[in-house]
DNA sequence: ATGAAAGCGCTAACAG
DNA sequence: CTGTTAGCGCTTTCAT
């Protein structure tokens, strides 16, 4: 490896000057510049990271943490921060958590000692008290972690209630919902929307709120029997799109045509609810934007220890596939 | 933060002893070594790791170059390698890279520049000489780069054969084959697969095949035009599962019925093919194995980098699902 | 068994 | 405008 040493001795000036014309600040003759970068050139020199981060305390990375990479909803959201801190010359380091807090905490302990630059976090288990000694910045994304977390999520309550008026608008008479894990901030919202919407409903019953645990398999499983025990069901809210094409694989094993006997509207819009027959009707967020924006948000504060917390909610938006149709 | 020299200071002993009991070797007497275990607790102190890597020249992180995160093939190995490199003790650094090779590049540099143990690539467009001054060991994975060069991959060319013997064998008389990007070793040899078995049949035409582009929109469109212009075709075998989900939509949008008038094959085992109605018959690969595996290898390596380059290749396995039937 | 000191490669005062 | 030097926090000879 060549070092700056060898770059100051070929270009017969001291370190500091080529640190100088590497970093672009301080004076240097422009004459001493050009034969500095020449030497650069010649050697093929690339400065040491890990010297530079040792001196400054920071190492130019930062993490997002997610429960699970295999979760459809979460690739696109990686892609999103990995290509805005690329962009920013940050290397990206990706944590696949299980939403597990042991590995949450491990792995938040692991990179500050590598001198992380901050953290982006997807997590129902973190709270307050476990990141009150994380020194760095911490964006929590797409769930609420702590009322003083920047954050960035969309308008889960709202677009809950959305999506089950759309199915009031199309006939539907008996509406369910298909709920999330229960500690997650943004799946309990979707439910309040829901209830928003159905609870002075003279028909609305408890069990027609079932959780699917975000899980494609639970989803399916809770499905069938919630169409088995209320037959009458002609609508279902689906908490996100994963569960929301469960539920659909559900009624097809049961003979229920959708959208013909049932209409089901999920939340997310994952590239997962295009490729389905028939294609899923969903509250679609922004999932890029969002993503890309926690990113943007993270490195501001990186750059800025002073920057006073932040919450941004971004709007879904209803997009009428297949999956929905109105009564006849 | 605390350092090394406030926990000898604090357990009165030099700074020397302290590392020895950090990394544990080296001879210090129990009892001191007990004294500076008491007050590496209570500081809590944790090591610098940039520091380490400095002195080391290694840092404990892996790369995994994809083309694409999003691409639903690659969360799960994804998600291997990551497994894998955290279990033993390294961070885990994701890379998209679109398959440009100036990102590609970049990278690469950045990453060395960081002092990075190893890459674990999946690409098209790395060829020996941009990898010829990268110092740390690499692995290809899923496809092969330079014949030099450690591999994980599976038998592509024996799964075509055998996805395509399963259409004969169902009946299929016209097959066809929708295949991936030119340049991708995994793809070429799916096609040698599938032309191994068809290209001594009287009935076998050029324009059976056509290039779907690794690329779900792409592959409905082609798939499209291959069954316009060619109706008798009866079986596809479709070189990926996010192409083969494709083609089924291409089919039902022709009101072609999958699989009573057509069979559709494809390949991977991904999730996706699970979800769709009919779900999708394919050639399985052991995706989270080999990704796994190739995280085991690099890390050989990089303990041992007198290693000898090693290739290693799994077997795909047909799963019946619903895209295909008997024809009658 | 322990400590002193050099050095990993770089940056940023401080001098001149 | 340029060079000298003191660290950043750690590991590892080399003494003792």
């Amino acid at each position: 490896m060549t070092t700056i040493k060898d770059v100051a001795k070929h270009a017969e000036v001291s370190v500091a000057t080529v640190s100088r014309v590497l970093n672009n600040n301080g004076y240097v003759n422009s004459a001493t510049k050009e034969r500095v970068k020449r030497s650069i050139d010649q050697l093929n020199y690339r400065p040491n990271d890990v010297a530079r981060s040792l001196f400054k305390g920071r190492s130019k990375m930062i993490a997002l943490f997610v429960p699970d990479i295999m979760n459809p909803y979460f690739p696109e959201l990686a892609r999103a921060v990995e290509d805005v801190t690329n962009r920013h010359g940050y290397t990206f380091v990706l944590c696949n958590t299980d939403d597990e807090i042991e590995k949450e905490l491990t792995y938040l302990n692991a990179l500050q000692q590598k001198s992380i630059d901050g953290f982006i976090i997807v997590s129902s288990t973190i709270t307050e008290e476990h990141i009150e000694n994380v020194n760095v910045p911490i964006i929590a994304l797409d769930r609420i972690l702590s009322a003083n977390l920047s954050s960035v999520t969309v308008n889960n309550r709202e677009g809950g209630r959305e999506a089950t008026e759309y199915l009031k608008s199309l006939g539907c008479l008996r509406i369910a919902h298909i709920s999330g894990p229960e500690n997650a901030s943004n799946t309990t919202e979707r439910m309040r929307g829901y209830l928003d919407v159905v609870k002075n409903e003279d028909w609305f019953l408890s069990s027609y709120v079932v959780s699917g645990g975000y899980n494609f398999d639970k989803a399916k499983e809770v499905t069938i029997n919630l169409l088995k025990n209320n037959p009458e069901v002609d609508g279902i809210f689906v908490a996100n799109d994963l569960m929301g094409v469960g539920a659909m694989k559900a009624a097809q094993s049961l003979g229920i045509r959708v959208p013909e006997d049932l209409s089901i509207i999920a939340f997310d819009g994952i590239t997962l609810g295009e490729t389905t027959s028939p294609s899923l009707t969903t509250m679609a967020q922004p999932i890029y934007d969002i993503g890309a924006r926690a990113a943007e948000m993270l490195i501001e504060q990186v750059n800025d220890r002073e920057l006073p917390r932040k919450t941004e909610e971004f709007s879904v938006k209803l997009v009428e596939r297949q999956s929905t149709k109105v009564r006849s």
